[in-house]
DNA sequence: GTAGGGTTAG
């Protein structure tokens, strides 16, 4: 039956054929096709596992779009295919193709499924269709729990309160769902009091049990007794912490968010929302800005990665400047594979995407990559920036090309008329400096037309340590430490005195140790960085 | 391998 194939069974595949003229979804359903959602798949059970999985994902639509396309494959739906199929409409919800594969369901005789029925019992309980989700229930040759608990949400989705109680009453065989409806259930409904009262009977309390009291008082607006269960509750989900953050975000209660925020341990994207939320709501946008800057710091971009599921699961659609952010984020995570391919799907590239491309090629050291991109780039008409010529220069230095990256760096001025930056020199002078050519790196410093910064003097520092160059290390090392504030110039002198030690001037290079930690530990009273100074 | 609840950021 599941792996049936029409060829198998003539007489399903006259149903299927009349089925198949049904061409779902139509009337006011009609889907666009993704690309995950296209292609064709060998047997039934390919079919029904691309339905599936397109599901978990959330992308009901692209599930439902590969249930009709399986129409027209020499496979026949299989109660698996229906009840994925049928889920997807609930989710999303999508009466018309429902009722379709409803009808689908009796062409096909899956009428005594229980699968099947229970999908459609949800359906139509979801549709808020309580008449029909009640008939179907009722002409049901067998229920589970499953079954019962989907009618039971039925009607407290429909506010019928005293339906969903008879339902509980007769229920033969309750489980945790069962119960945490009727809590959840009077919560929403404002009914504390009976809340508590199935709370309290219920035999083994999950989670959800105690989130759903909590979000019963903050409804009410009893955040104190959301509070107490809060710290009663045996364990906690994301859902406790972001509950409780927000219920006090909401009453302006900034600094009790913030407390509970600090205790979180492992704190997941939603926890970093709400705080970030909290701010925001409360006019503290500078925190809220200074929150959301140490979220992306906070685990190597890993929550930039969760940002871009979370927008997918929640069905924002990626225009052209969202999908040039996350090309960027891509790429200075190190997958260019992923950040080719958000720039492939483009609708138009412009000077940014191919920036954020190239810079991205730079820090990955694909050097004939970045310059193929600019090369393309220049040729469609685009000039260059600033940004651009950070990320070729990055690429050039990578891969150790010195003349071609010094041409790079001579071409940005004299043809495409782009004033090269200090970091620009930058790194120039690390190409040089790093192979050796320290009297140039030199040169182009004295030449600068505008201030070098501790990056062009902290190359030249560095590659006179790789080449034991003491002259310039000192001149590069002074000017470091003239342009650092003096807690963090220890670095550049510890790089100095290395330099010393490798030529063997020992004295010297203790001298330097022994200032940096006697300096290091003079400022320790003072090191504070709660904002007492 | 199928079906159900929790809902918090927005």
């Amino acid at each position: 039956m599941i792996f049936s194939r029409r060829s198998n069974l003539p007489s399903i595949k006259e149903t299927a054929h009349r089925v198949n003229q049904l061409a779902l979804p139509h009337g006011g359903e009609r889907y666009r096709s993704t690309p995950a959602a296209a292609q064709s798949y060998p047997d039934a059970f390919s079919w029904v596992s691309a339905i599936r999985s397109s599901s978990q994902n959330g992308r009901f639509k692209d599930a439902l779009c590969l249930y009709t396309r399986m129409q027209g494959s020499p496979f026949v739906p299989t109660t698996f295919a229906i009840s994925a199929a049928l889920k997807a409409c609930a989710r999303i919800p999508a009466k018309v193709s429902g009722t379709a594969i409803h009808a689908q369901v009796h062409k096909f005789g899956h009428e005594r499924d229980v699968y099947v029925q229970t999908a459609l019992v949800d359906l139509y309980s979801k549709l808020g269709d309580m008449g029909i989700a009640r008939k179907v229930f009722d002409e049901m040759p067998a229920r589970n729990v499953v079954s019962w608990n989907s009618i039971l949400f039925g009607f407290w989705r429909a506010g019928d309160l005293l339906a969903a109680r008879r339902v509980f009453d007769e229920i033969p065989v309750k489980d945790a769902i069962s119960w945490n409806s009727m809590i959840a259930g009077y919560a929403k409904a404002g009914d504390m009091p009976q809340a508590e009262s199935f709370f309290r009977q219920m035999p083994h309390k999950n989670v959800a049990s105690w989130n759903g009291m909590i979000s019963g008082y903050i409804l009410k607006g009893n955040v104190a007794a959301a509070r107490k269960m809060f710290d009663e509750m045996p364990e906690r989900s994301n859902v406790s912490w972001i509950e409780m953050i927000s219920a006090y975000a909401k009453c302006g209660a900034v600094h009790s968010s913030r407390e509970l925020f600090d205790q979180r341990e492992d704190k997941d994207l939603g926890s970093w929302n709400a705080m970030i939320a909290c701010y925001a709501q409360n006019s503290w946008p500078k925190e809220a800005i200074l929150l959301f800057g140490e979220m992306l710091e906070t685990g190597d971009l890993k929550y930039g990665l969760e940002v871009e599921s979370y927008m997918s699961r929640i069905g924002i659609e990626l225009d052209d400047h969202l999908r040039t952010a996350l090309v960027d984020l891509h790429a200075k995570c190190g997958s260019m594979d992923k950040a080719y391919k958000l720039f492939n799907s483009l609708s138009r590239r412009d000077l940014v995407s191919y920036s954020a491309m190239i810079m991205g090629c730079g820090i990955n050291g694909r050097v004939s990559d970045a310059i193929h991109l600019f090369d393309k780039m220049v040729n469609e008409k685009m000039s260059p920036n600033a940004i651009t010529f950070t990320g070729l220069l990055t690429a050039y230095n990578h891969a150790g090309m010195v003349d071609e990256g010094y041409q790079c760096f001579s071409s940005m001025m004299n043809v495409y008329r782009v004033p090269p930056s200090a970091d620009h020199y930058a790194i120039v002078v690390d190409l040089l400096g790093r192979t050796g050519r320290l009297e140039e790196a030199m040169s182009l410093i004295t030449s600068m037309t505008v201030k070098p910064h501790t990056g062009v003097w902290g190359a030249l520092l560095l590659s006179c340590k790789i080449h034991g160059n003491v002259e310039l290390g000192e001149i590069a090392a002074k000017h470091c430490i003239e342009l650092e504030t003096e807690s963090e110039s220890s670095g550049y002198i510890i790089l100095l005195a290395n330099i010393y030690a490798s030529v063997g001037r020992w004295d010297d290079a203790k001298r330097l140790r022994r200032e940096v930690e006697e300096k290091s530990l003079a400022k320790t009273p003072g090191c504070s960085w709660l904002g007492l100074g």
